[in-house]
Formats: structure tokens, C-alpha cells, sequence
DNA sequence: TATGAATGAGCCTTCATTCAT
DNA sequence: TATGAATGAAGGCTCATTCAT
């Protein structure tokens, strides 16, 4: 990756992230690049196309972090679960510009990138459930809702991206290390019998 | 609220929820509202100003539905965590659009404006720390990280508007079950005793 | 002239002096007049007819003044210039906006009824050339200008209009009598002879 | 000062006199200037920066003509207010299109931009007083009314931009050269001892 | 590699006017 | 007589992109 190149990607990070994909011109990227507007155009084909990489690396990036925590990881249901979160958790401090783009920019896709970052989403997501419902199998995990549980644990660990500040009290591996636990706190723990009052749009999967 | 208020509004929401603030065209809005681009601007003096009723609509409503939901719970910490947790969670699916929108869209309000919606947001979050520090102090809730739990518990809760699917497995009010059972177990809990490796960057307080 | 009709010309004569025509919006004109947008529809067919109204009641006006002070004014050629001079200048200060957007907006006309705007100027106009031209003939004026001295004497007091403020040190009468003054020296006068070098383009009229 | 830049200058002056400044679109001058519209923007970052142009350029150049007259003029007073008329009225027939605007388009300014170029037209005017009130000094002028014969003398000089026209009876220097000799007429003489009646509001100065 | 100049399309908003009530 | 609602056209300006240099 040329030097010119990772300026105006690391421009299109910063702005993006600030401004949203649609908030933000190239005049103001190639201001933040520090370079002509018409010079970006020799880094990438169109502002659409810096989009389109900067998702890409975040799945890529995001999945593979995953992937060799994993790998890393001993077989036990609970340390697997401990390892994937935290990998997840640390990308999102360590590169949560390029996070937080992916979190609210995906609808600037077109349909055909949309279907494809929403594949690796889903595969994403997957390596979660798997998880977790290896857990649950091998009586680890108590949760009668693994998939609700494991989305949630994606969900909230993503949103990690939202609010987290360099200079806030945690440091990202305390952030890990919390969201670890209450990741498995989720998963580990058999609901109470709790007797509450129906609704009345209780029908489906009843 | 007139008619063709109501009308504009409908298409906003609609839109900024698809295509973002920046990425929706006023042409596009009074197509969607079904009237001339110029008559829009009898119920709003600008594109921006549908944004803040937007934003404004959504945090009042949820202040005042978790609000309520307080109040008809009982005195029980878990009651009370399980009421607000589904009303949170109801408005995420009940008004999805609107709560998609206060997701992504926060960063196209002005300066000013922005600062009030996170004051709003803020003392939002608020509601819910109250409740799982007072389920801390009265030893009905174990975690030794309540801050951070009702923090995952709003953000996962809000994240629900961005992949519910009414036409989903899930009945809102299944989804609210489920959010309830798992924000409770992420606050009963009591991390087990675990050996792991210290990390690099362990400082801050330690 | 009905009561809203003659709001509406008040309010025109108000803004169109301050803003100009084309600077003035028929809002700002039914808020000025104190009526709905719509109302002013009901006295005149368009912003455009307010303007011509206004020019017409300008040039008759101002064409009687002028006229009538003639009438009243005595044989001699001094007296005749006074009177005329004063008349136009109290137009112009009694009758100060409307003036001023005389001076201003013609431009704003139609071809046509631009045509007939310029056609009124220059009988007024002629109204002048023919007291200074009668005072020349008759030998008590001796400039050898008299076209150029009464056009000057028109253009300096139609000025009257962008300068005079009623608040100002001097009242009407008082700029009236000495543009009577200022206007009879430019005609009595008989320039002294002075040498001066020829300039390139001397050439016209020679 | 770029091809481009005094191509647009241009066609603002063109339209601008013609139509007015609020009377003028982009569209329009865009066309006059040979150029897409939105290339003007390379130029001048609004329409409104073409007008304060040109009149910050007749300002400094009326003023710098004005003043660089009395330079080269001799000691004589009456030298010196016939070649500060003479500048000042081939300044207007020289640059008519733009002398013109700056006659009109004074109140299209913000505040700010009017104050601004009041402070300077009073300056403009006090050269002119200060000649002729020295001459009143040194006893070359008898005008009882000095301030008033510079004003007048200014104004008529000034209007020569709305009436001149090139193809004219007259060339711009027999225009300087008779409108030197009425500016003169007018603070040489002593009016003559005149009874009239006195005005009703015969009051101020008195 | 770099950029100043250029532009067609589109942006948000306001325009003068009409019409049903 | 009065006006709230509506609108097609036009307003000034910025957009992402291209191209000659």
C-alpha cells in the first residue's frame, strides 16, 4: 500500500466515521489526505470504492482476529467463548473508526456489496453461535436462548465501537476483560422460573 | 398534528431509516410523502428540522415508556431491571425506524443539538444504572461490574432495531422475554473464579 | 384606493425602497401589509403591478408638481427655474421612497412598459430644457450649457431622493431653497474663459 | 487576475447593471461568461463576492482617480474642483457599467459590507467638500452653501453613469469638460438677493 | 505523481402564484 | 374579504468526477 494511498484511507476513516459516507465530500477528504482533490482519484477509482475497502479489511480483519483466538483457545466451552469475545471486543477498540463505519454504513452499499458484507456478517455471527451452542451441547452453557444470547453478545460487544473513548476510564483489555465475563454470565446462567403475567402478542414459537 | 405533517413525517422516518440523513434527497422525501417538493415545507422549515422532531419524538418516548414501566414495577430489583428492559426493548420494535434512526444519525445534528441529545441519552443510561446499582446495593444482583452490565444491557437492547424483522421468528414480545432473562443473568451473575494470563496493557485500574 | 389596497402599496413603496424589486419577496410584502400571502392577490395581480403602480403615481405626480408650480410662478425666467426646482425637490423628499424606487427599479419593467416609463422621464425632462432654454433666449440666463445645466439641475435634485434624511440638518424647504440657488448658478453663470490643453478625444461637437 | 476571473468579472458588471444584482442568476452569468456554472465557483466563492468586488474596485478607483487629480492640479482652487469634476465624471463615463451598479446595488450589501462602503463613499464626498470649502476659504468661491454645492456637484457627476451613452452627442471629455464648468458656476456665484415668501416648516438652521 | 480547471447533475430551499374554502 | 395549503419553476450553490498539463 503506497504512502499516498493509506492517506487518503486513513482520511476516508476519520471522515467517514465523523460525518457518515454521504456527510462527507472528497474535497473534505482530500483536504484531511492533505493532497488535490484530483489526486486522490490516483488512489481509488471513486469515493464509493474507499467504502467499499474500508468494510472489507474490518470483515477480513474481523474474522481472522476471531478466528486465530480460537485457534489459540483450549477446548473448553467457556475459554472459547472468553477468547472470540475478546478478540472481537479488542478490534473494536483498537480499530474502532474503522468499526464504527461498518456499523452504520452499510446501508451506503449497493445491493450487490450489501448481500456480500451481510454474508460475512452472518458467517461472522455463526462463529458465535457455534460457540456457544458447543457449549450448550456439552452441557457447559445453561442459556435457553443460545442464538438470542450469542447475538446479543455480538451486538453489545460491536456497539463497544459507539462509545468507547481512549482517554475513558478502561483501558481495552479491561473492556475486554468485562465484557468476557458478562458474555459468559449470559450463556453460563439457567434463567430463574419466574412467573409473570402473559401479553398479548405472546403467540409464536410458544 | 396535521395530516400532511404526519405525512412528512412518515416519510423521514421511512427514509433516513434506509438511506441516512445525507443520503435522503428532499425530492425523495416528497415523492415518499406523496406531495410537491415545495409543500413540504409548510410542516417543516428544512430537512434538518424533521431530523430533530425525529430524535426528539424517540428519546421523549423512550424517557417516558421506561419511565412508566418503572412505576407500575414492583420494589423487586429484578422486577424492576425485567420492566425497564422490556419497555426499552418494546420501543426498539415497536418503533424501530425512529430508534434505527437515533442509532445512526445523531452525528448529522448540529453542535448543539448534539450536545442536548446526548444529555437526553445520558440520562437515559442513567435509568438503568439507578436500577442495577440499587439491585447491587440491596445484594439482589452479584456482578462486580454494574456500570459496564447496564451498559451492554442498553446497547444490546438498542441494537435491536437494527436486525428485528417483524416478520422474524420472534414476536416483539418474545424478544423482550428473552432480552429481560438475559440482562438478568448478565447482573446475577457472579464471575466465576478464573486464572488467566495477564495482557500487555493491564493498567488502568487495576 | 380601499384600506388594504393601500397597505399593500404602503408596504411595496416600504421594501421595495429598502431591498429593491427583485429583492423583495411577496412574503415579506403580505407580513409588511399585515395580511395573509394570499390576500394581497385581491388588490393587485402581482408583485409586478405594484411596481407599476408605483412608477406611474411617481411620474404623474411628479409631472403636476412641476406643472402646476409653472403655473403659479410668475414670467420671469429666474422665477420659473426656482419654482420648477422646488417643486421636484419637494417631490423628492416629501415623496422620498417612491422616488428612490423611480430612480432605482426602471429597470425592472417590461420592454414595453419601459418604453413608456422612459417617454414620461423625458417630457419631464423637456419641461426643465424648456424654462433654461427660455431663459437663454429671453438673455437672462447665460450659460452656454443649457442642455447639459438642466439635465444636471434634474439628475443633482432627483438625488434628493438617496441622500435627504427627514432626521438630517436640513428640513425640505430649506434643501429646496438652496437647490433653487445652486440650480440658478449653474445657468446665470457665464463660464470665465479659460485656457486649458485639448485632451485626446476631443473631438465630438467641436 | 485570471482569464477566467475577469471573464466572470465581466459578466457581472454586463448583467449586473442591467438587471440588477438580485435581478441576475447564476445561470445567467454563467452564460454571459462563456463557462459552466459551477467553474464560476473556481472564481468567486458567491455571487454576492462578484458584487462586493466590483464595488470595492470603483471605490479605490474613484477614489485613487480623484486623488491623484488633485496631485497634478496647481494650487488654484478652481484648478483644483475642475480636475477633481473632470476625474470623477470620466471615471463614470469610463467605467459607466460599474459606477452605475455602485449607484444601485449599495443596499443588495450586508451590513457590515454597507457600513464599510458608506465610510468610504463619505470620504470620496469629504475630498470634494475639502475643495470646495477651501476655495470658499481663500475666498475664490462665494457659495453661500458649500457643503450642499459639493454634494450637488458629486451627485449630478455621478448620475453622468446613468444617462451617458457612448454612442451619445458627447464624448466623455466634453462631458468632464462642461460638467467642470457647471460644478464651478455653481460655488463661484453669489446668489442674488432674492424676497420670498416664507414655507411653512421654514424652520431648521434658521 | 500531482493538480488547477472544468462541468453536468444534483443539492436544499424559496420563488410568485393559484385555488378551495 | 381572507387565507392555509399547494405547486412548478427557479433560485444559489456543491456534488463527484474528469482531463489536460
Amino acid at each position: 500500500m503506497s504512502a499516498g494511498e493509506s492517506r487518503v484511507l486513513a482520511a476516508a476513516v476519520e471522515l467517514f466515521s465523523q460525518r457518515g459516507f454521504h456527510g462527507t465530500s472528497t474535497r473534505a477528504l482530500s483536504e484531511q489526505a492533505g493532497m488535490g482533490l484530483a489526486s486522490m482519484y490516483h488512489y481509488f477509482p471513486s469515493k464509493y470504492d474507499m467504502l467499499v475497502r474500508i468494510l472489507d479489511d474490518v470483515m477480513t480483519g474481523l474474522f481472522s482476529a476471531c478466528q486465530s483466538a480460537l485457534v489459540r483457545a483450549s477446548d473448553d466451552p467457556a475459554d472459547r467463548l472468553d477468547a472470540i469475545v475478546r478478540a472481537h471486543c479488542d478490534f473494536h477498540t483498537y480499530r474502532q473508526k474503522e468499526s464504527f463505519i461498518t456499523n452504520t454504513e452499510m446501508r451506503a452499499l449497493t445491493e450487490t456489496d450489501r448481500r456480500q458484507h451481510i454474508a460475512a456478517r452472518d458467517r461472522h455471527q455463526r462463529m458465535f453461535d457455534a460457540v456457544v451452542l458447543d457449549g450448550v451441547e456439552r452441557g457447559a452453557f445453561l442459556t435457553p436462548y443460545p442464538v438470542e444470547a450469542s447475538r446479543a453478545i455480538v451486538t453489545m460487544t460491536t456497539a463497544v465501537a459507539n462509545w468507547f473513548r481512549p482517554k475513558g476510564p478502561l483501558s481495552p483489555a479491561e473492556v475486554a476483560d468485562r465484557y468476557a465475563i458478562l458474555a459468559l454470565a449470559q450463556v453460563e446462567a439457567v434463567p430463574p422460573a419466574r412467573t409473570r403475567a402473559g401479553r398479548p402478542d405472546e403467540k409464536k414459537e410458544a
